[in-house]
Parts: C-alpha cells; sequence; structure tokens
DNA sequence: ATTGCTGAAAGG
C-alpha cells in the first residue's frame, strides 16, 4: 500500500499563466566542444604503473555497462556528484552497498535537515499532494516551479528551488536552498551548511561545498536561458507528456490557476515561465557555515563561479558515469577522509595503495 | 514478459 505516498508541495500563491499554451520550443542544444585541459596544476595523483587497458578517449566496451546502466540510474543528483567530490569511491560504494550511518553520523545529518526544513517553513508552507505516476511526482516539482518564480520576482526570497538539467549528456537534478535578490538587485544563491562542531570547515570540505553551488548555477542559468528542453528532460526520464495528471496533482494544479490537463501541458508552462519571466542568471554564490546547536555563523564562503573548472570537473566526473575510466578514491594527503569512512574496511582502493582500477577485469560478460 | 523504478539533501 504504498501508492498514497505523499508529494510535499509548497503552498502556492500563484498567479497566473492561466492562458499560456501552444508553445512552441527552440531546440537550443548546447553543443560547446570541451577544452583540452592540460596538465592540470596541484592534482597530484598516484603513480599509474600500469597495464590497465586504457581504452580511447570517449570510447568503451559496450558489452560492459556503465555505471549509470548498472545501477539503473536515468539521472543522478547534484549531491551526486558533490558526493563525488568528496569521495569518488565512497560514493561509489554508497550507491552499491546502501550505507550503513552510525548513530552519531545520522543525527548530525538529521539536525541538519530539521534546520533546513525549518527555514522552509519560513517561507512557505508544505502542502500534501499524493501522487500515483512517476509523471505527478515531477509535475509537482513543476507546481512548486511555477509558484515559486513569481515570489522571487516579488517579495524576494524563495527556498528549496528546483532544478534540473543535461550536463555531459546526463541528467542532473537538485534543489538549491535559497534564492533572493541583494539590496543591490542581484540575484543571489545562498545555500545553508549547518556543522556539529564549532569550526570554520577544511579546505576539502569548501571544495566540495563550492562545487555544489556551482553546479547548481550552472543547472539554473542553462533553465532561465531556454537551454533545458522539454524535450531533454522527456529523453532522459522517459516521462510521458500525454499521461493525464493525478486527481491529487489536477486539483492543486487548477488551485493555483493553471489551466493544463496533461502532464506536457504543464511542463511546456514550466518552460515559459522560466524563460518569459525575466529571471537573470545567478550573480551571487554564497555559502554560510552555521553551528548546529548555537547557530553562530561560522564562516561565510563567496564563491567564484570558474565555469571552465566546473565545467572540466563535470566532465571528469561525468566520464565515470560513461563508463570511460574507473573510479579513483582519495589522494594520498586527503587519506584523512577514509577514518571516517563506512567502507573503509572494504574500500579497494586503500588495499592497493590507490593505483588498482578496483577489479581488473569486470567478470567476464556472460554472454547467451 | 524483452517486465518495474528514484523527493534531494542532510555532514565529514
Amino acid at each position: 500500500m504504498e501508492d498514497t505516498g505523499g508529494k510535499e508541495m509548497a503552498s502556492a500563491e500563484a498567479s497566473g499563466f492561466s492562458d499560456l499554451s501552444d508553445s512552441e520550443f527552440l531546440d537550443l542544444e548546447d553543443t560547446q566542444e570541451s577544452s583540452p585541459s592540460l596538465g592540470k596544476p596541484g592534482s597530484s595523483e598516484f603513480p599509474k604503473s600500469d597495464k590497465c587497458i586504457n581504452l580511447p578517449k570517449g570510447k568503451r566496451d559496450l558489452d560492459v555497462p556503465s555505471p549509470l546502466e548498472r545501477f539503473n540510474l536515468k539521472y543522478l543528483y547534484v549531491t551526486d556528484l558533490s558526493t563525488q567530490n568528496w569521495c569518488e569511491q565512497q560514493m561509489v560504494y554508497g550507491k552499491e552497498i546502501p550505507d550503513f550511518l552510525t548513530p552519531e553520523k545520522e543525527a548530525v545529518l538529521n539536525t541538519g535537515a530539521s534546520i533546513h526544513l525549518a527555514r522552509e517553513l519560513e517561507v512557505h508552507d508544505l502542502v500534501t499532494v499524493s501522487v500515483v505516476t512517476k509523471e505527478d511526482a515531477w509535475a509537482v516539482k513543476f507546481l512548486n516551479i511555477l509558484s515559486m518564480i513569481p515570489t522571487l520576482q516579488s517579495e524576494g526570497c524563495i527556498r528549496e528551488f528546483p532544478v534540473f538539467g543535461e550536463v555531459e549528456g546526463v541528467l542532473l537534478v537538485g534543489v538549491i536552498d535559497e534564492l533572493h535578490y541583494t539590496d543591490k538587485g542581484e540575484l543571489e544563491l545562498a545555500e545553508l551548511k549547518t556543522r556539529r562542531r564549532p569550526m570554520t570547515p577544511l579546505k576539502a570540505q569548501k571544495r566540495k561545498d563550492c562545487f555544489q553551488v556551482s553546479l547548481y548555477k550552472y543547472i539554473f542559468d542553462a533553465m532561465v536561458q531556454g537551454k533545458v528542453t522539454p524535450a531533454s528532460l522527456i529523453h532522459h526520464t522517459k516521462l510521458c507528456p500525454e499521461k493525464p495528471l493525478g486527481p491529487s496533482v489536477l486539483r492543486h494544479a487548477q488551485q493555483g490557476g493553471f489551466s493544463v490537463k496533461s502532464f506536457g501541458d504543464l511542463m511546456e508552462l514550466v518552460f515559459l515561465s522560466l524563460t518569459l519571466s525575466d529571471l537573470p542568471v545567478i550573480d551571487i554564490l554564497k555559502i554560510e557555515y552555521i553551528h548546529q546547536e548555537t547557530a553562530a555563523v561560522l564562516d561565510t564562503e563567496v564563491v567564484t563561479f570558474e565555469e571552465k573548472e566546473v565545467k572540466s570537473k563535470m566532465q571528469h566526473y561525468m566520464a565515470y558515469w560513461m563508463g570511460q575510466r574507473e573510479p579513483q578514491g582519495v589522494d594520498v594527503e586527503d587519506a584523512w577522509k577514509c577514518r571516517t569512512c563506512s567502507y573503509a574496511d572494504i574500500c579497494e582502493w586503500r588495499k592497493c595503495g590507490g593505483q588498482c582500477s578496483s577489479t581488473l577485469e569486470p567478470q567476464a560478460k556472460r554472454t547467451r
């Protein structure tokens, strides 16, 4: 009996795009060629004593499923990539094994989640919407976007804004913590990070968080620039535009003043709202670290968006997902991360001193 | 049956 799984939705105080329909989509494609980055300064690596079968760039043995296929994933979360930035091997184990958190870790995460929820409730109510199909689930996401855009453009602060878009051929999905305009009229993304201990984050932590918010900007900007098309979303998710919306979703859509019938209608409406609401690209990326217990501000980071660096990192991470390279663990200087890693004792990367491709041969493909 | 499928992020 799990079909009544409720979806939470920001209460819509929406204003009306009620009679917008019949749009046409420009199939804008971001077909920029990747810049061939040469040596990366500072990225020390383990010695490659390899006999590894290095497949030519961009190609792979099609008999061997890519990680994306192996895990049956149609898309990735932004946090998958930021976790991958922390330790790729750990992220992979996390996908393979449900991850057994220690009670301490779990408590820290729960506290963080509660703080985020409390802040979300400051700016809108939550409404329960029952969903039956995955189209319904995406429809709720869309209704949230439709209600948040006018709010952002008038009052200011919105929280938990959904984003999605194709990155290096893979659909990436995430939620922006907060968006608002500054007093100077710049669009600012504010990401809150809560910490158990009242200490400033280490560089590795900041690196990961900076990458996370950079991904948000990358995707958000693409969305408002019309680069995220309904067609590409359909392509990746295999969603069905013709599917009628479920009763609960339909009710909330109508309540918000959106005259839509099918999932596709709603998707078109979102595309129009994103591209025609005069939304700017994100100007400022800010991360605030606060102490969980006291809420004291521990550190504030204003992130410089380095497009080329972000893009080359994304390419590197997606190369793993597309099966173009083996996963890597951390460099030796980051081995301290293993101290709190749930998978340290089974980690192949550690066993091999960080150079082997974790399995010599992923086991012969069973042909039949 | 050639079968299905995902709240994202939570912190280190």
